[in-house]
DNA sequence: TTTTTAATCAACCATATGGTTGAAAACTGA
DNA sequence: TCAGTTTTCAACCATATGGTTGATTAAAAA
């Protein structure tokens, strides 16, 4: 699967979010992330193991603990993905506005797989 | 299931993301969706039906063609959510980011059905 | 009316997903 | 060594998902 599919389909559960919500706040156990869940702890250890294998988390280990640890690059991606799109609601022509419809014309194609190239920028303020 | 995972699962496929980036490009039939992919009409057909299901498409009528649009609101929603974890990997200070910082703090508690109750803020400003 | 075209429906299949339970691993500490 | 804690693993289950095929609807065209 390729890597967008893999972060979205992470994000698509509201168990995972709620559990990335939390590591926004700092790191935490395996045990503390379940502990706010009506789910057995494998089912926590799980979801984890999914959001690990997209690359939205990453996990230490101290003694017995594994602590698990946000990692927002992923989030990153997708969020440049969507915001490919942003013409399409966006229609107020503030400065992010601008901004955005600048960065397309760079990336006028919003499919996967990417590869960005040039980077042009000319001096703006 | 709630409205942001339906929209996250509906994206988290990358011929459904394709069909979306075909229909960025102006209005289609379901056969022109098709054409591209080595899959049967059948299969667009469903595809399709889960992105009318997550809001992020719309259908038409005329004559034996139902001609699919683009609906931007649930890309919006979920941009929304994404770019609350912005602070977590975005470290230069343009104006950009400036700008989204200013719009996470009214929106600071990046989890759904959040009962957020006490919110402790002293006059700022 | 008959045929062609566009699209969907229904049934089916294989695999993925989200959850459970119970056992096992890995480590701490007595 | 034995016992407790934290976490994962393996097996299992029910349901969802992505795909196919063949029949069917709906409208246009002949």
């Amino acid at each position: 699967m390729d890597h967008l599919s893999t972060t979205l389909s992470a994000l698509a559960d509201p168990t995972r979010r709620a559990l990335l919500a939390r590591l926004a706040r700092g790191d935490a156990t395996v045990k503390d992330l379940a502990a706010p869940f009506e789910m057995t702890l494998a089912g926590v250890s799980k979801h984890l193991k999914v959001l690990e294998g997209a690359g939205l988390i990453s996990r230490g280990r101290e003694a017995q603990w594994r602590p698990c640890h946000l990692e927002a690059e992923p989030l990153q991606e997708a969020t440049e993905w969507l915001e490919s799109y942003r013409r399409f609601w966006d229609r107020s022509v503030d400065s992010l506005a601008e901004h955005l419809r600048a960065m397309q014309q760079q990336r006028p194609e919003p499919v996967e797989k990417t590869t960005k190239k040039t980077k042009k920028k000319n001096g703006k303020k």
